[in-house]
DNA sequence: CCCAAGGGATTGACA
DNA sequence: ATCCCTTGGG
């Protein structure tokens, strides 16, 4: 079977596939076939070489990528690719952590991983207890840098560091005293602590370099330096290292993925060979071309070709709705009509939006017009107060140093403990130098604290042992039961049903996962909900539209495709149209265009809902980036009470200037380019008021986000 | 010492 | 629209 479809690759694939050993980088278009050489190359070196299924690693960036990897791969090969590691960098580290993370001093293997919101949550604790106000540092600001000090390799005590902030440097060495105490790791630490234990213990790192005789890497163009790292070290014994990529579709920049890894292949690894690919298989003759186009726009960047043999296709499609609603109207139109000519099935059809929020309004409309759907990627349920709050006790049970967890539940469901007793049990564990656990046993213990507080504490920590105490902790649905039952958590919902729901919800993933594997643990699974790695699986095969981000879009493929929110500040976003990173935008774009096998469909609002509030908005100057001749537009039958789309044209390149008029307010507009004479240039974010007295909140490369009032600003 | 209500800030993407 | 934090009443 698998030399069959091997007679279908081109001669450039074949080499690839069959390339042995030694480095070796695949820099290559979208479509040309990356991912399918990766699968086919495990493939052949198991069944031509002999190869050991654990001899092999994988690893890609999103779970999605990684469980399409898995599935290829198992449908090419024999049985035994169970057994080769296939995942994404954070659940490959997780799993080498889950191992060997005991020889590191001052690591336990029952750790915890603590997801962006516990991240937040810690750090405003951090900042807090350094009294770093929040106007100093924000505390998202202050984890950017954490995780962008953790990528580059660097510990809170790095001489490096001098460089931070000071604020920031105090934050980020109390917060990993805290992760510490907490026994938990956050995302960056599964990588970062994976090279320091290879670092620190040679030995560990020579076990994995023996296991590991071949690596692929897929979308090598978004690696950062510790991804790099962990490739590199994990390479050094065989050498037998494959990559694949394309700078063009490099979007990560922000989690400081280094378009160098991949341009500097050459120069890391010698004597590396380099194969390109320029046939592209996926997409039609003017879905390519429309592509290659856009992508022209590009300064940064290095040329490639890349064809098709592919049929010319349809047209790309472009409509501009009144306001959001109207867009989702018109898609859940299409995806009918689409449907109803019965070329396609619901799960050939795939929506791609840049935010998130964006979902929520097409999920109401694909509901209400009762279209099959399901989000992919998304970690919103798991962000889902209810949701959190069970995982917290289910956390606390593992490990009851967790003091984020513990302090997220301690007056859930309500039980008279509030601020002024959680600040005097910090100040006990302070002291005392132990855990915030430890902490109210010894308030007891000691009768710290007043009567009526000890009561209550009491009650909690009879609560917890209860918990802790219960005999099949691994039995994770009957401990969830058990949790409820206990804490009467239901109780406390009354009649939220939603919520309700979503506990349901919990439960049944639970049953899955128990249901998939001979032996769970309690750890086990919380760590599979909380790198999300599960979520999609269960909905794989089901005939169902697919919704998600453009960035969780990257590596898949569908016959049709959506791209919603064509407009300017949204795609390109807004926070990315101040330092060169409109380039990152368009890659991301392109990288949605080119998931399309047979068909485009953009579209984009006049008028959206922001911040519960409506704006005007002007077409994504990636429109007007696209060959004109290959786009139809199509406008809105009956018009609804608009005036703003009268007037509207899209952008021609003339219009070459950022997007203005984004809300209304006098002289001053949100996105306007404005000139300080302390802060240099910055971009208006919001304006309350109108005229010179109005305040005008401004971000500034050099300093960030200014309130100032307008008359002070130059323009 | 807790809690509900109200005001202000906030929403970029992934693991 | 929603989250989060502050505030004043209980
Ligand atoms: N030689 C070939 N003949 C026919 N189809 C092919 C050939 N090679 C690859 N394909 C098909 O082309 C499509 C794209 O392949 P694949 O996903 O591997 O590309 P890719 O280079 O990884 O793309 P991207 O970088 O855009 O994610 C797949 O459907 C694959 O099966």
């Amino acid at each position: 079977m698998a030399a069959n479809l091997k007679t279908n690759l081109n001669e450039s694939q074949v080499k690839a596939v069959k390339h042995h050993k030694g480095p070796l980088l695949v820099l290559a278009g979208a479509g040309s076939g990356k991912t399918r050489i990766i699968t086919e190359r495990i493939s052949h070196l198991i069944s031509e070489h002999n190869v050991r299924p654990s001899n092999i690693l994988a690893m890609t960036f999103t779970n999605k990528a990684a469980n399409e990897m898995k599935q290829r791969v198992s449908n090419l090969a024999h049985d035994e690719t169970k057994n080769v590691w296939i995942g994404t960098f954070h659940s490959t580290c997780l799993r080498i952590l889950k191992r060997d993370i005991n020889k590191l001093d001052g690591y336990n293997k029952d750790f915890i991983i603590y997801d962006d919101g516990d991240q937040i949550k810690l750090i405003k604790d951090c900042m807090g207890r350094l009294n770093i106000g929040d106007k100093l540092v924000s505390p998202k600001s202050a984890r950017a840098q954490i995780d962008g000090a953790k990528n580059k390799g660097l510990g809170p005590d790095s001489p490096e560091l001098r460089e931070y902030d000071k604020h920031v440097q105090s934050i980020y060495s109390l917060y990993e005293k805290e992760l510490r105490k907490s026994n938990a790791l956050d995302f960056g630490d599964l990588l970062h602590v994976t090279v320091k234990l290879f670092e620190k213990k040679p030995e560990v790192l020579e076990n994995y370099q023996n296991q590991f005789h071949y690596l692929l890497v897929d979308e090598y163009q978004d690696t950062n330096h510790v991804q790099y790292k962990i490739v590199e070290m994990l390479s050094r014994k065989h050498r037998n290292i494959f990559v694949v990529g394309d700078d063009n579709q490099s979007i990560y920049g922000w989690r400081g993925a280094d378009i160098k890894n991949i341009l500097n292949f050459e120069k890391d690894f010698s004597d590396a060979k380099i194969i390109k690919l320029e046939q592209n298989y996926r997409s039609t003759k003017n879905i390519l071309e429309a592509a290659n186009k856009l992508i022209t726009h590009n300064k940064n960047r290095h040329k490639k070709n890349l064809y098709t043999e592919n049929d010319q296709g349809d047209l790309i499609n472009y409509y501009e709705a009144s306001d959001d609603k109207n867009e989702a109207k018109h898609l859940s139109s299409k995806i009918f009509n689409e449907i109803k000519k019965g070329d396609y099935s619901y799960k050939d059809i795939a929506i791609f939006f840049r935010t998130n929020t964006q979902s929520r309004l097409l999920e109401e409309e694909l509901l209400r017009k009762s279209i099959p759907y399901k989000m992919v990627g998304s970690t919103e349920f798991y962000k889902r107060k209810e949701i959190k709050d069970i995982l917290a006790f289910l956390k606390i049970i593992v490990n009851p140093s967790d003091e984020i967890s513990l302090k997220r539940i301690i007056n859930v469901p309500p039980r008279g403990i509030g601020n002024v007793t959680i600040n005097n049990l910090d100040e006990i564990a302070k002291e005392r130098e132990v855990s915030f656990y430890e902490a109210i046993q010894i308030a007891l213990k000691e009768k710290f604290l007043s009567n009526s507080v000890l009561m209550k504490i009491e009650r909690l920590n009879n609560l917890l042992t209860e918990l802790i105490e219960f005999p099949e902790k691994d039995d994770i649905v009957s401990l969830i039961n058990h949790v409820l039952h206990k804490t009467k958590y239901l109780d406390m919902l009354e009649k939220e049903e939603e919520r309700k729901e979503n506990i349901g919800e919990i439960l049944n993933l639970a049953v899955e996962f128990q249901k998939e594997r001979e032996e769970t643990t309690l750890n086990d699974f919380l760590d599979s909900v909380t790198l999300a790695s599960d979520l999609d699986k269960y909905s794989e095969n089901s005939d169902q539209v697919t919704l998600m981000t453009l960035h969780s879009a990257k590596g898949l493929e569908f016959p049709i495709v959506f791209i919603v929110g064509m407009e300017e500040n949204l795609l390109p976003h807004f926070n990315s149209t101040m330092n060169g990173q409109v380039e990152e935008e368009r890659r991301l774009f392109y990288v949605g265009i080119t998931r399309a096998k047979e068909k485009v469909y953009l579209a984009g609002a006049a008028r959206r809902m922001v911040f519960g509030k409506q704006q005007a908005s002007i077409p994504s100057r990636f429109i007007s980036e696209l060959p004109q001749e290959l786009i139809r537009l199509e406008t809105p039958h009956f018009e609804e009470n608009n005036q703003a789309r009268s007037a509207r044209k899209y952008p021609t390149k003339t219009i070459s200037k950022p997007a203005t008029s984004y809300q209304n307010t006098g002289r001053y507009k949100v996105g306007q380019k404005v000139v300080h004479s302390a802060f240099g240039e910055g971009l208006i974010k919001r304006v309350e008021g109108s005229g010179d007295d109005a305040k005008v909140t401004v971000f500034f490369p050099s300093v960030g986000d200014k309130k100032i009032i307008a008359s002070y600003l130059e323009n």
